[in-house]
DNA sequence: TTTACATATTAAGTTTCGTTCATATGTTTA
DNA sequence: TAAACATATGAACGAAACTTAATATGTAAA
């Protein structure tokens, strides 16, 4: 099947997807996803495990949330955040083949 | 299958992956990506396709060559680009399937 | 109802990135 | 071999993006 027949590619698709792209391509937006893949987490224990500061995970959530990538709810103090998008932790792993067969 | 069992993600990975995101984040690289699919073009034609000059074109091939993404042949006066990287096209067309689903 | 805790937001500073301009390199043709 | 053609390269400029610091907002506990 061609793409160029069932959907013609356009500049605003274009934009869309480097858009998209563009959001995935930050080492800390990934690693965010990347462990937000095993489970919801709350910012402190996101900020915990990269070893960064609060205000840049804030952020960087921020982008991520306004992407639709993920998602947060409250629970009492903490704000806890989880995978919104999981067609893109598909891209996400197809990637990662991709990675890993290069490696070999 | 998990990805954290078969292969961790650790740092190195993270960055190598943001590499690639960001190389294919750009509209430009994008377009001459996805202008490639069909054919393999010289550089002067991908520059009348897109309507850019020729050295932001030059630039940007440059990149997609460096990344492994697109390759060249001299071909007379002229340099022919092709895809190096069928894989990374198969992302790209599940990237297009994903925008296309936000779309409806 | 203050205080402490958790996260978000704003502004500033720095770096990264893409384009443009000018020019160099390489190839063919006259 | 000089001129024309096709592409590549280097420097400079402006815009975008990431981080940090300071502070604001919101929630729970004392």
């Amino acid at each position: 099947m061609h793409t160029s027949t069932s959907s013609p590619i356009n500049k605003e698709k274009i934009q869309s997807i480097s858009k998209l792209f563009k959001v995935i391509s930050d080492p800390t937006r990934l690693s965010i996803l990347f462990l937000l893949q095993k489970k919801e987490l709350s910012v402190g224990n996101i900020v915990l495990a990269l070893d960064m500061e609060q205000s840049a995970i804030s952020h960087q959530l921020k982008i991520l949330k306004d992407s639709r990538l993920v998602k947060a709810r409250r629970e009492g103090k903490s704000m806890v955040y989880s995978l919104d998008d999981l067609h893109v932790f598909s891209i996400l792993e197809q990637v990662l083949t991709h990675i890993n067969e290069l490696e070999q």
